[in-house]
DNA sequence: TGCCTGGCTGAATCTCTCC
DNA sequence: AGGAGAGATTCAGCCAGGC
């Protein structure tokens, strides 16, 4: 009781794509700090702490309580377990790793007030619409339709966290994806059953769900890690799409069945993998350097899309508007009046008798010296 | 503790269909206790927001909610107040009132653990889902496209709760309404302008949105009351409906509005009382969907009907020719250099040594989800 | 009268690098 | 650490005005 086990195994390699079986927070705290790119967690949910077999922080068993006094108690425990775990979570996350953790009504707004108290960022709340939920059966709720998802940096500072706008945007009608999210249970053939033909976890989420999540905050090669590994659909997700994981599990027969189905996922071509890089990881082009590779001559008339304003290219990738000079962003600013403008996509050049928008060019640069970039 | 108070200021009347100017907790205590039936409640949110503004693309600034009433020093001080309120709402129910709230992930998870540790009991989350939500214009993040309620009970004992299942099943095409609202933003006509053509309050919350609350969770005559009352959604809803409201505002400009608005409403006859199921277009399906419920596999292999062109399909729902990736829309134009392209018709996969058009997936996909998108 | 276009707006925790 | 500058970034709905 509240002591720290006598002996604790220590992995003497960084445990890749390895389950961990045992208490997830001794596992976690045996990883080095600073460690994972991203975390999936998908806690207990259940506050009936006898069925769960809760544990406290401390390794201890919370006994199954009912009384209406201990009501609060109940909800502390949980509490101290949720905190507990996600302390030991955010030592192995790197400065600018992002953590998801799903949850239902039961729990999530316990998990989100102790993630802001720990000094989580949140970054977005998703909701996932379920296409075919569990009917109400007794007609008193409506039917329970969704759960929570919650996306959080590691603090506010953590300005840095990978998101895959254009990824996302591109699947999604070119559109920007939105905060909820409508995709089926995990039934059928994705659905692990045993030996008996019934299912070995009860709350197997749908590999749709991790995709989109590693997808849009991870990339190849990251290291992904899940505190409540149950049958790996986590790990399943992350081999297939060429991300590493570390998973834990108290459980042996989830963590086996969890491991046998990893084995036997295929991982997509790295070819199917490579993502586009994203507009602002592009390597910045000096305007300067378009003119002189020859895409536009010094002299020559730039104007908006509508010509209704000019300006005319300077040999030293300038413009300039009669006797004002600046870049081809402050004077882009300037002509319209407002704060701030891109001159690349504002300022167009004649070409043929059409208007020719100068960030072609710049892609057009970019291209050619992909290779010396 | 436990003594009644010595003093209690109860009003000579009981303030039916009127407007509290005050502190709503002032006002909530000078109430009988187990005096209404229900409680709408839109706290404050406590957004936290840069000082430095947002910029639309366009250089335009986002009108953002800067108002005193919606800053708190600390989390600390944001729980103590919802506790206060949550405290002082939950005297005023009878033992069988629900409670409403909604907030969005700055507040919420700090909102419904406060109610759960008050020994509220929680029936239902509900997901408001934006028809038109304000897009992230840096493209930081997902499309915070919804809003949260939580429906509650007084406690986990009061079972005889007020729910028109049969109503809204009935409004529903005859399917038990799910956890997840569709509703667009309060726009247009029915929003409140002052005499400068500006919103009179930041926040006004659609009517539909109450409607669907108050006919769901009461019945004509009962009393509805909502503490932070601003220009008076509740009560006009209420009044339409045939519901009684009590209104706490502290801002007189709000309070103000807000009679005038509830005067002008013309309640509706009891046979009249029905839900109007709001009429939609066709929902957009991502890409992204119809490849997550396996009608195409990531990695294969798209063509135009007369097999000109090739595409790869990629995991995020985008295709790539060589190193160029995007919508299907975007690279089926790009590859025949046209200006745009519906990638529905255009591309197509091989099934059976046929082709098949993408588009007789996306039928598939919506005939087998029509009931819920 | 009707159609089309352009402008405006909504609870928003909304950049990054270099000097 | 703070400031300056490059340059990346938006969707649906309503309304007014022009044709």
């Amino acid at each position: 009781m509240g002591l720290a086990p006598s002996v604790q195994r220590l992995p003497t390699t960084f445990p890749l794509d390895e389950i961990l079986v045992g208490d997830c927070i001794a596992s976690m705290n045996s990883l080095p700090p600073s460690s994972v790119d991203c975390v999936f967690a998908d806690p207990p949910y259940n506050l009936q702490l006898g069925d769960a077999g809760l544990l406290r922080p401390d390794q201890s068993r919370v006994d199954a309580v009912d009384d209406d006094w201990d009501k609060f108690a109940t909800f502390e425990a949980y509490d101290a377990f949720t905190r507990a775990w996600l302390t030991a979570a955010r030592r192995v996350m790197k400065p600018n790793a992002t953590l998801w953790v799903i949850g239902s009504y039961h729990n999530i707004f316990r998990v989100g007030s102790a993630l802001q108290d720990l000094g989580f960022w949140i970054l977005n709340d998703i909701v996932w619409r379920k296409a075919n939920p569990m009917p109400n059966f007794r007609g008193k709720r409506f039917t329970n339709a969704h759960e929570t998802l919650i996306w959080a940096s590691r603090s506010a500072e953590s300005k840095g966290y990978t998101f895959h706008y254009d990824a996302l945007k591109g699947g999604n009608e070119d559109l920007q994806m939105r905060s909820d999210w409508f995709i089926p249970l995990c039934t059928g053939e994705e659905r692990l059953k045993g030996a008996d033909g019934q299912k070995v976890h009860p709350t197997q989420k749908p590999e749709a769900l991790l995709a989109r999540t590693l997808l849009s905050a991870t990339n190849p090669g990251d290291v992904v890690l899940d505190p409540f590994f149950g049958t790996g659909t986590t790990g399943a997700v992350a081999r297939r799409l060429g991300r590493r994981f570390i998973g834990c599990e108290r459980d042996t027969v989830y963590a086996d069945a969890a491991r046998r189905r990893i084995d036997a996922v295929v991982p997509l071509s790295t070819a199917a993998l490579t993502i586009a890089t994203p507009k602002r990881a592009e390597p910045r082009i000096p305007f300067l350097s378009v003119l002189e590779a020859g895409h536009l001559r010094a002299g020559e008339t730039l104007t908006d899309d509508r010509r209704r304003f000019k300006a005319t290219v300077r040999p030293d990738g300038n413009l300039s508007v009669g006797p004002v000079q600046g870049s081809i962003h402050k004077v882009g600013a300037l002509v319209q009046g407002l704060p701030a403008c891109n001159g690349w996509t504002f300022w167009h050049a004649e070409r043929g008798g059409r208007l020719v928008v100068i960030d072609d060019f710049r892609s057009a640069y970019r291209s050619a010296n992909a290779a010396a970039e």
